[in-house]
DNA sequence: CTGATGACTATAG
DNA sequence: CCTATAGCCATCA
């Protein structure tokens, strides 16, 4: 049974929520915590179509060499920058330093999110 | 169905 | 560190 679109994006704004603050991740590592192996691009697209009324937080969401994904100058690139600036996570030439900032989830908070993980079926 | 796209990534030079 | 290339995969025209 293959899931809809928008249990996808469902899925995967849920896993961006769980970033806690000061912290940030990767693409590719959305993905995975959201059950979508090699999906990195797919939570590129997720977070392109989140509603703006959406309380998801979007900017602790990087490339995972630790770059802003906008052009460098560009409105998001700037907003993505300040957000992150304004929870105490520098950046440096537009990149931030991953390891220092990666967030990395625990065992225990893996066995009280996660629809999406693991619930294939 | 086919081909183009993109808020990605890994690898090679 | 940077560019080029090749995979990747849902979405869209």
């Amino acid at each position: 049974m293959n899931k809809t679109q928008a249990q996808r994006f469902e899925n995967i704004w849920a896993s961006v929520r769980e970033i806690p603050s000061g912290l940030v991740a990767s693409y590719g590592q959305i993905a995975a915590i959201a059950g979508i192996p090699r999906g990195a691009r797919q939570v590129g697209s997720a977070l392109r179509h989140l509603p703006p009324d959406r309380a998801v937080p979007w900017y602790r969401v990087l490339q995972v060499s630790g770059k802003i994904a906008f052009e460098k100058g560009s409105d998001k690139f700037d907003e993505q920058k300040s957000r992150l600036a304004q929870e105490g996570v520098v950046i440096l030439g537009g990149k931030v330093d991953m390891r220092k900032y990666r967030w990395e989830p625990d065992l225990d908070e893996f066995l009280w999110k996660p629809r999406g993980a693991w619930d294939e079926e």
